[in-house]
DNA sequence: TTGAAAGCGCTACCAT
DNA sequence: ATGGTAGCGCTTTCAA
């Protein structure tokens, strides 16, 4: 079932059924009304390929993030994926795995199926040398980036203030009196990096040097995390307070300090980041940071439909995070 | 930049290129190397609408489930999605809500966009007059679900034994003489209710008949599950062990009875359903059935690539599940 | 308001 | 082994 057929059960050209199709003004009421008639009963529609042939676009957007299953890149998919769809595009999901051969691959893989933009979820980027993959993608289609930060045309970035945000709860913690903070980290990714600097900078701006045995890089295993923190405690290294870059990594170390018969927040204050149902979790419930997905999400599909219109859009944008308050933190 | 700028540029025929690109036997390796040359260079991609055009595929498959932010369901895309990228199919993610209505519209829009198949992941069905969506879909392509069980051509179902697992649970309850079992769930999706009935039945099982009191429809909510279960607790409901048809529920109910200064598992064992993230978080952690999203996700994609193939299937393939033992509840 | 026809870039069949 | 060419089903311009 095609145009053509369309066109002949309804009596006319398949240039006015396709004028039909594409809400032309220039039809009509009569003849609109008889060819919607045919197309519904013939339950008809249009071949994708055959006018993405002609337009160059199928209305797709490719959506990358390292691994959907984590629970962060899960719900930024979803936003993304339900807020693109409002305007009528789909989503292309790839999980990419921390590999930037693989990044590369998979961005070219997309590419060739024509998406029409790329939106990459806390794409991973030490140095500036690890982002060619990103300039190659914006070469060719828009390119937003959430949760990074780079300078590159046709480059879109949506970021959480995350520096900031850390920067806060480190002054919050001292001024409880807070002094020796222990600071748990997985990734070195652009937020990664942003958080731990946002520690280190407020921990300086409050006169504290940066002890490097109070900063501890983990995988992001329960057991792992538990073991390293009960490692320090053994140790006999001091801390009056945890902060984590994710609030995995943060009840991993609570475990730890519950295993060790210290009290959540009297002994030892922990907060969280992400503010993911993980906090809900937890046993007491975990303060977290909440750095805005939800937001962050939409404002990216905003500016990228913003592009595909037309309007000049910020290359730029950053929102602030805030501090949700539960029990193992309070203000 | 098209096949016929890279046919004039080596010298050949578009259908010499043609069959360069498609690995066609019958080229000289000189031209074949020629053309590749020139492809490389020139950094052309053919394009897939043409192509698509043609063949009438893509290579996309729908992916849909409820909603990805979900960690079970966040896993599972996860798994599809990379099984499918293997065998060089692309993902086209929807996450329909819980709505009927809105699932017919969702899955009309994929198969508008001509997916070469559909996987549904979990998808809701309590009455058979809901299924007319999923006929819909298999009377145009292929469609495998998971954890699902539908009798329709062209349908594929991948399942986890749950009602088994749940039973043997309840056994495993009863033979450490736990009678009184709370039974929390939330959806009556296919798998919501395989769970519910392998609970009762195995209550039955036992000789003991099933107290409506104690099997709680909840909603996914933290302080709700909790109030839920303070109720029963402060009305005098007595139960000796608590199963939930999800981690978080159990989770809430752990937290209802830590507030309630009840010990877990001592007083109370309890026992978790999908073995995620979250039983690693709770303290202690949570014992709780692993169905085996993984290796049914994995399936779901083999059982796909074998219709292909034109293989013949096997229309419905069950998994059995098997408990994983951490602290709140051993064998 | 409507129709005719020229692409869009590929694949595959038929020749050679 | 290679080339010519007819579709694939649509959009869009140009004429009427």
């Amino acid at each position: 079932m095609n145009i053509y057929d369309i066109a002949e059960r309804a009596g006319v050209s398949i240039a006015t059924v396709s004028r039909v199709l594409n809400g032309s003004p220039n039809v009509s009421t009569k003849t609109k009304a008889k060819v919607l008639g045919v197309i519904e009963e013939a339950g008809y529609t249009p071949n994708v390929f055959a006018r993405g042939l002609g337009l160059n676009t199928m209305k797709m957007i490719g959506v990358l993030c390292t691994d959907v299953a984590d629970i962060f890149y899960a719900k930024a998919v979803s936003v993304i994926e339900n807020a693109l769809r409002q305007y009528g595009y789909d989503s292309l999901l790839c999980s990419t795995g921390k590999n930037i051969e693989d990044k590369q691959k998979y961005i070219d893989l997309l590419l060739a199926k024509r998406v029409d933009a790329l939106i990459l979820i806390g794409s991973i980027f030490k140095e500036e040398t690890d982002n060619s993959h990103i300039e190659k993608a914006a070469a060719k289609v828009p390119t937003v980036i959430i949760n990074g930060l780079i300078d590159v045309p046709n480059t879109y970035c949506v970021t959480c203030d995350e520096y900031q945000a850390m920067y806060d709860q480190v002054i919050h913690l001292n001024k409880k009196g807070c002094h020796d903070i222990l600071y748990l980290y997985d990734v070195e990714s652009y937020s990664g990096l942003q958080k731990l600097n946002g520690f280190k900078d407020a921990l300086k701006h409050c006169g504290f040097g940066v002890n490097p045995k109070l900063i501890a890089k983990v995988d992001k295993d329960m057991s792992q995390i538990e073991a390293t923190v009960i490692e320090l405690l053994d140790a006999d290294i001091h801390f009056s307070a945890i902060i984590a870059s994710e609030d995995q990594l943060a009840i991993g170390a609570m475990h730890a300090l519950q295993k060790k018969g210290l009290r959540i927040p009297e002994d030892i204050p922990v907060i969280g980041f992400n503010n993911s149902l993980l906090c809900e979790c937890a046993m007491p419930k975990l303060s977290s940071v909440d750095n805005m997905v939800e937001t962050l999400c939409n404002t990216a599909v905003n500016v990228l439909t913003d592009v595909f219109d037309g309007k000049t859009v910020t290359n730029k944008m950053t929102l602030s995070a805030k501090l949700v308050e539960r029990d193992t933190f309070k203000l």
